[in-house]
DNA sequence: ATATATTTTTGATCTGGCGCAATGTGCGCA
DNA sequence: TGCGCACATTGCGCCAGATCAAAAATATAT
């Protein structure tokens, strides 16, 4: 395995902080892997056999309901973290929505070092707290926001994370957005049909507060009016 | 305060594990506070400056958006965690549905307490990890399912939660269930409104799968047929 | 008990978003 | 350059669930 020295998100991952030597140990138990996009890595209901560190890409988390419809309940990013330490069972997929390029660990092995590392699991703590605020939020858009309103919630949501990914000093939301989702998924977020988050984004943009210059990119035109919009 | 050797949730709760010395510790930075039904302990965007272990009682957590509606996104029992530990603001707020009965600590002084105190830690992350699997199958259901399939997946979650609250070693599920929500609570939980409630419990109880005999206590008749319909 | 407030149920109507189908658009590839 | 495919947009009718209104049931106070 390449040195974690050289490691793009070593800054900002689970890994940040642990000494020369706890992170040679780290190294050993594992490996570098790569994903194509489309592909998944852990599927819901499996085994939950192994975590993994983001490096590079983005990934989506998803459960699919028994008619055929799918929630996607999590997006995650470089420096992102991936799976259920400490659990039996994997609730939902993870697939990769972007080609992606992933730290990836055996539970059982991360499990202990965890446990041995009091460091490491107050980071993944926190990150784990972040994840639920993050996830309760969304609740609020599905159950109680219309679909305008989840739309430009949505749209400013993109803006933050993913403004300016190289830069990571970089926290001002950025107004020109590169959506690493199709139109599908977005719909599959925020609990909608893609024909009604086409007709949203339409209208947005027919009301000149975005613009839609190609599939996947969205420029923000006028911020002011699309927080009104996301309630 | 009183000793933590009698405290009911004691081997339930995150102090579960630690020893007479640190229970001490954490003793003397604990006070008990009871809050009556209706009641708010946290209010959604104050400061973070308080956390608590449920003792008794059941409260919901809850974000209301602009224009009144609100979404209850966590429901919490005895032996459960409230608050936000190494965070700046509540999300949400905390309000007691019961009397409730808690035993609180000031933020920092957890955190230090708990930054001392890995095994602590440990549970406070397993924790928020079941937490968060909940909240994400909570998102499937705001998201996708029908106003049906929400209710009765509802009432089977109360009855796998709520069956004998008194005997902690009954994992199994109970028919009868003396929910803590009143209808317009459900509907807070479930994304809909009180009257689409209503009349799906109606049904239900008119299919013969479940019986309502007073407001707040549900009958699970048919099982089967109420899992079949949950989706 | 009786009166009053609160919560729930039921009924009638309306509408936002769904489902289907047709059309449009961009992209890879021969 | 044009063909074929996947994805996105648009139009249209419909229905689940929201909204509005009122009655009924239950709880609380006098």
């Amino acid at each position: 395995m390449r040195s974690c020295d050289v490691c793009v998100v070593r800054n900002r991952a689970i890994c940040a902080g642990l000494s020369p030597d706890e992170l040679d140990s780290l190294n050993r138990i594992g490996r570098h892997r790569n994903i194509a996009a489309g592909q998944a890595l852990i599927w819901e209901g499996d085994d939950a056999l192994l975590v993994a560190n983001v490096i590079e890409g983005v990934l989506k988390l998803s459960t699919g309901t028994r008619d055929g419809k799918e929630q996607i309940v999590g997006v995650v990013y470089p420096s992102d973290f991936i799976g259920r330490p400490f659990g039996q069972r994997s609730q939902h997929s993870v697939t990769a929505l972007t080609d992606a390029h992933l730290c990836v660990f055996s539970r059982n092995d991360f499990d202990s070092f965890a446990r041995e590392h009091p460091e490491l699991e107050h980071k993944l703590l926190q990150r784990t707290l972040d994840e639920l605020d993050r996830a309760r939020n969304w609740m609020v858009l599905l159950g109680r926001l219309s679909a305008a309103e989840r739309v430009a919630a949505f749209l400013l949501d993109m803006s933050e994370r993913l403004g300016n990914p190289a830069c990571e000093g970089n926290a001002a939301p950025h107004e020109s957005i590169e959506l690493p989702f199709g139109r599908q998924q977005i719909a599959d977020i925020l609990g909608l049909t893609i024909e009604t988050v086409s007709r949203q984004i339409a209208r947005f943009k027919a009301d000149g507060i975005i613009d839609a210059p190609s599939r996947r990119s969205i420029h923000i035109v006028d911020r002011a009016a699309l927080t009104a919009r996301a309630g």
